[in-house]
DNA sequence: AACTATACGGAGACAGTCTCCGTTTGGCAA
DNA sequence: TTGCCAAACGGAGACTGTCTCCGTATAGTT
């Protein structure tokens, strides 16, 4: 790639944090372009749809992902507790930007996704989490992970189209972990 | 009202309803205005915004939460079944346009929104099958009404985005009835 | 029939998406 | 160093959808 692409490239993804960080998932992408200082034919080179881009974004995030997970891990207490711990930290991580929780749960287990790796990372993340909770034999069986990740992702939907706090969606995600385990 | 208004208002609930249904809570008001015969301006004098609009639509849709009740009540079997029963008629019935169940759910327990009132029908005849629960002690104590329907409205607004089938939706709902369940 | 409050319609301002194509430039080979 | 050209740029503009404004039409009254 030429170094004027890659700086483009980067100056973009750079924007496009800062615009969706403020404005959430539905900002203009014409608003990023601008305030990476570049065309909009030059946006839309580099990333043909929005999903594209918001996948560029979440490089680093895979890092948080697999820290929280390592975070969570390392806690004691009871299976319940352990499983509570990383349904809220699921619900932080997928919750960045307004209109986060609907995207990222939706691709999950769609293939064709322009974010499936992400989804993945999240799904092998909580795999490790169950896995956990399997050596003592907690979880209800024939529960599938991304059956739980969707579960959790539809508490963090509806937490983030009405503006819900941690207060609310707590004694959600109690009901669900309440229900896996067994 | 002016016989023509009144006239054009149910052109207009007719023709969203039509539009709707084929294109999803998103589709465009013009093309509703067109479908109905009558102008943009007219459209928005009657129903300032999308969702005043949806509210109109959804005035017969009171009739059939509650008949979804009497029948979901009627039936016979446990606890357990009663719950999921309904919390597949649940699904259904938000489940009318794409994007249907996001607005709902995101609705419930905002008293600012302009379709509370069909929110207000959608917890009642939930109510009305918790009380019968109650009756036989099978819930947990301490839930309440709204966060049942905002799980449920969650597994619903994922299976919206996600186009998950009845099959898929199943397991999940079975979690959350065994939360709440004692 | 005349009057007027009420309602209508659609042009057009505005905003966002995305493409097309003339222009510029990075990097390489001579 | 120079010349070349594939690669990349940029932004005008086509297109779509939202919503308003105001000149025009008409229902209902007197």
């Amino acid at each position: 790639m030429r170094a004027d692409a890659q700086r483009n490239r980067e100056r973009l993804v750079e924007a496009a944090r800062e615009v969706f960080r403020e404005q959430g998932y539905d900002a203009s992408l014409d608003e990023v372009a601008k305030r990476a200082g570049v065309g909009a034919g030059t946006l839309y080179r580099h990333f043909p749809s929005r999903d594209v881009l918001m996948d560029a974004i979440m490089q680093s995030w895979v890092d948080r992902v697999n820290d929280a997970a390592d975070k969570v891990l390392v806690h004691e207490g009871d299976s319940r507790e352990l499983l509570l711990a990383w349904f809220e930290t699921y619900v932080d991580l997928i919750s960045m930007h307004k209109g986060g929780p609907a995207k990222i749960t939706s691709a999950m287990g769609d293939a064709t996704s322009p974010i499936v790796t992400k989804c993945q990372v999240l799904a092998a993340a909580t795999q490790r989490v169950v896995d956990r909770l399997d050596e003592v034999h907690a979880l209800r069986e024939h529960i599938e992970v991304v059956q739980m990740c969707r579960l959790v992702g539809g508490v963090a939907s509806v937490a983030d189209n009405g503006n819900l706090d941690q207060a609310a969606v707590r004694p959600l995600l109690e009901v669900i972990a309440d229900g896996v385990l067994a």
